[in-house]
DNA sequence: TAAGCGATCTGACGAACCATCAGATCCGAT
DNA sequence: ATCGGATCTGATGGTTCGTCAGATCGCTTA
């Protein structure tokens, strides 16, 4: 569900806001943005094929949207708006005793399941991030923040901390982040290898469990 | 170092062999792709920009390669030859004492340098690969699997085992590697983020550390 | 050293896409 | 039914794509 908040800002290219039948069209290109995403290339993504799988010109594609990127970023966004969930998952998560181990496979298999759902958005996410593109960079900042903050939360935490994480577990955090967003954004690659997914849910899970409480996760 | 083997198999667009002259003027598109690719968007490479940068034409370019996408190929295969280098790193180290986590650390630092010489043609690889493009994905695996079998014959016989790595092995391997790879691909962000690649480097030596010997790292 | 010849290069072109604008169309309000 | 603003699009000049046929290059040979 996409806020009212956000869905208020939407501004046309020209400044002005957009009444319903506008921001119905907008939806449109947006869907079919998505679609074609799921097929082609990036490369070979074209306002032009957008224009026409949304059943419009590219012309009104423009009224919309500067360029293809941002109308990326804009589906991008609707992502991060719905999904604080990884998040929740850590801070939810007890880390002690034998709870603890299922809470990492909890979250491995969130990371799994949100990448199998969005792969095409989040590959070029990390794509136009990793070339530096700020607007990326701040939208993927805001996607994962909160996992690896409440991750290095959950280190500082289980070891007797109480302060705000320092560097040292921010960094184990956003490692840990890493970690599970690559292993899910190549799965299908990684299971092509011959590496069954169950297995690489226990891999991360243990890696997991082992970072935020130091201890050796159960039958290993 | 480009192997002559490598280089007999130069094939232009048309199935022959090109002679020095030709394999000069390959090597000059090459050179120009690379150069580009660190400046603009993969999005935004053309062909038209390569043949100027490379001081031929368009039709040149097309003499050699199929598309862009066969030349930034043609690169990273070039990479993948010149690199055995990773996994030498693991094979090289011994894991038992003292010296296992100094070994950890020069892994992290292994793959952190390799990133930072070659990110823009890494992170190409990367999405070709998730978008499910076998040639790179090929590649890609030429590129990583020395390194993650290494990794996963490493955990394997600290263990105690002697046979080749079973699937839970070879799963933290690959999952140790996506670990390396991508917050290597992503340091200026994690950085610009407030963290320091000292820290991200400590983070990982820790986890790969770990995950070989099953032992907490040092003054940790 | 000059002619011959295969290897290599490029100008030119039709097709497709980009990005923009002026004007046409739509639709709710009166 | 009409008006006015919101929305859409046909048309267009510019750029890139990908492919020829023909021009140029430079090695080989005599």
């Amino acid at each position: 569900m996409v806020s009212d908040a956000a869905e208020a800002q939407v501004r046309a290219t020209d400044g002005r806001t957009p009444g319903s039948r506008g921001r119905g069209t907008r939806q449109r290109l947006l869907t079919a943005t998505r679609r074609l995403l799921a097929d082609r290339s990036y490369r070979e993504l074209a306002v032009l094929d957008i224009a026409r799988e949304a059943g419009t010109s590219p012309a009104t594609f423009y009224q919309y949207f500067r360029d293809i990127e941002s109308a990326v970023l804009a589906l991008a966004d609707e992502l991060a708006a719905a999904h604080a969930q990884l998040g929740d998952v850590v801070r939810q998560a007890s880390w002690r005793g034998r709870q603890g181990y299922p809470a990492a496979e909890r979250l491995a298999g969130a990371f799994l399941d949100f990448w199998r759902e969005q792969q095409p958005l989040l590959r070029v996410v990390d794509l136009a991030t990793a070339e530096g593109d700020q607007r990326f960079r701040a939208l993927r900042t805001r996607l994962l923040n909160d996992v690896t903050l409440a991750l290095a939360e959950a280190v500082t935490v289980y070891r007797g901390g109480n302060g705000p994480p320092g560097s040292a577990e921010l960094a184990t955090g956003a490692t840990l982040v890493s970690m599970l967003s690559h292993v899910s954004a190549h799965r299908d690659g990684l299971e092509a290898w011959g590496l069954a997914t169950a297995d690489l849910r226990t891999a991360m899970a243990r890696i997991v469990y082992w970072s935020v409480t130091g201890r050796r996760p159960p039958a290993g």
